[in-house]
RNA sequence: UGCCUGGUAGCUCAGUGGUAGAGCAGGUGACUGUUAAUCACUUGGUCGUAGGUUCGAUCCCUACCCGGGCAGCCA
């Protein structure tokens, strides 16, 4: 790895950071462009290790030469030549062919050409666009912060769980959901009240993708304290929006023996660790973006690295938005949640800072949230949090969860929830109960505030949203 | 789902109530250690779909389809 051999492959990544000239070296990729003079002609050659090509010399008298011809922008070669300092300004290492041959052409059709695309065209071309430069990087960055997941909680002494995909569980309040069938839908089976047989479904009785595997994620930190999912989640909400998907990927960490504080010291540094790890491995992606997404990325990033994010009760912010003299298209009053409108107000404008607001009304959260001791009488709060980014809004939504049976079910009957369907998650609250907690991260959402991409189509290889699933 | 906005050449866009242009890409040629190379010439479009108004619609109106933005829902 990272070795120049002349016989294996070098990555372009390893020839541009290489030490010294090669007299012998062996690389394969696309073209990006090229661009031909009389007597030679110059190749960009990416391979998509790394945001920059690699220039590769083809001489003209040399026998391969027809070849070059062919190699238009998009085409697949692979060349054998010497790295050699360049003659030119630009690159400090450039490769001179001695042999170049084209593995697979591609003609004047090729739909990314050397030009500025806009994001929606190359949306419609995404089995092409990971060979953009923007989206090179991109899915280099998202591959290098999955894997900075894992780091993170691994190092830490958290297991890693996988709850399904397909779950029963069909009202966790999280939002509406997929419904997973095999019956025939032109003609289902039907029992004596006319009603389709769900019995006769494959499972038995009506299945869904999930939309949260934090109920699972639960049991297993009753069990093994510190775990954590990553995996696809689901929502078949009609959300039309930049940072809405029907598929995302979710990170929901699970911690017994954790009270709120916790949680949000976890989410802190949580988010603090995937930042400063693109910047650490993925430098050059990141200037990309700097230069041409969002200028000032560097700037935020650095700014939410050195600093304490705000934490901020709901009280206090309702008082002060509406202290601010502003005029808000959606009411503030305490009891109603806060909009978008709102939580951008706090993070952009008056905090300007990542804010962590805590402690929501009860009637507003979901039902496993916990109950907030001594709290005044109409104003029952749960120990709820939501971590606000600049530019993007939520981006974690989190809880302390109530382990306390006789809290729980009240929790479910203010809810109208049905305790027989619930049996499992009352268990835990009867056998062993401790106090725990924990967030769901959008990683999504992490990566356009990483990256400073805008929609959250651009963040995932193949969107999923109303109305559209190509490829 | 609601409101707003857009749909003109392969791509990015301009344009006008009298049936259309530019840049890039493509083609031809020139030139050059070039670097989204440059220069000259050149191919290319039933102006989203269906109705309507009008002597006449790409332009005005209506509906629909598709894209995008914002809001709600949330991660």
């Amino acid at each position: 790895m990272g070795q120049i051999s002349p016989m294996l492959r070098t990555l372009v990544k390893d020839a541009l950071n290489a030490a010294a000239p090669a007299n012998a070296i062996f690389l394969q990729g696309w073209v990006r462009t090229r661009r031909d003079a009389k007597a030679l002609s110059f190749i960009e050659l990416n391979d998509g290790s790394c945001l920059k090509g690699l220039q590769v010399i083809v001489d003209a008298t040399l026998p391969d030469y027809a070849e070059v011809a062919r190699a238009n922008t998009g085409a697949s070669v692979e060349v054998h030549g010497k790295l050699v300092e360049s003659k030119g300004q630009g690159q400090k290492w450039e490769v001179v062919a001695t042999a170049f041959k084209v593995l697979g052409e591609a003609d004047a059709t090729y739909p990314l050409q050397k030009k500025g695309h806009t994001l929606e065209f190359l949306r419609e071309i995404a089995h092409l666009r990971p060979r953009s430069n923007l989206f090179g990087a991109v899915f280099r960055v998202r591959s290098r912060l999955a894997y900075a997941v894992h780091q993170f909680f691994q190092e830490r002494g958290f297991h890693y769980v996988h709850t399904p995909i397909i779950t029963a569980s069909d009202a966790e309040g999280a939002g509406d959901m997929f419904r997973v069938t095999t019956l025939d839908l032109e003609n289902p089976p039907r029992g004596e009240d006319k009603h389709v047989d769900n019995a006769k479904d494959f499972f038995g009785k009506k299945t869904f993708l999930t939309v949260s595997g934090q109920l699972e994620g639960e049991i297993f930190a009753h069990a093994l304290s510190n775990i954590y999912t990553f995996g696809p989640t689901f929502r078949a909400e009609n959300s039309n929006t930049s940072r809405h998907a029907a598929e995302f990927w979710m990170i929901e960490p699970e911690v017994a023996f954790c009270d709120l504080q916790g949680n949000m010291d976890l989410a802190e540094a949580f988010v603090k660790h995937l930042i400063r790890d693109a910047k650490e491995h993925c430098a050059a992606d990141l200037e990309f973006f700097a230069k041409f997404v969002d200028k000032d990325l560097m700037t935020r990033l650095d700014f939410v690295l050195e600093k304490p994010f705000v934490r901020c009760s709901y009280t206090e912010a309702v008082e002060i938005l509406a202290k601010s003299g502003k005029t808000w298209e959606h009411p503030v009053a305490w009891g109603a949640n806060l909009q978008a409108e709102h939580e951008r107000f706090l993070t952009e404008e008056h905090f300007k800072c990542p804010t962590t607001v805590y402690n929501y009304p009860r009637a507003i959260k979901a039902f496993y949230m916990r109950q907030n001791d001594g709290t005044a009488e109409g104003r029952e709060t749960v120990a709820a949090m939501d971590l606000l980014v600049p530019g993007i809004g939520e981006i974690i939504g989190g809880s302390q969860r109530e382990e306390r049976l006789d809290k729980l079910r009240a929790g479910m009957a203010l809810h109208h929830l049905d305790e027989k369907a619930y049996w499992w998650y009352l268990d835990l609250r009867r056998y062993g109960s401790v106090p725990h907690a924990g967030f769901g991260l959008g990683f999504e959402r992490m990566l356009m505030f990483v990256t400073g991409v805008g929609n959250i189509r651009d963040v995932i290889p193949f969107a999923r949203t109303p109305g559209t699933a190509d490829f």
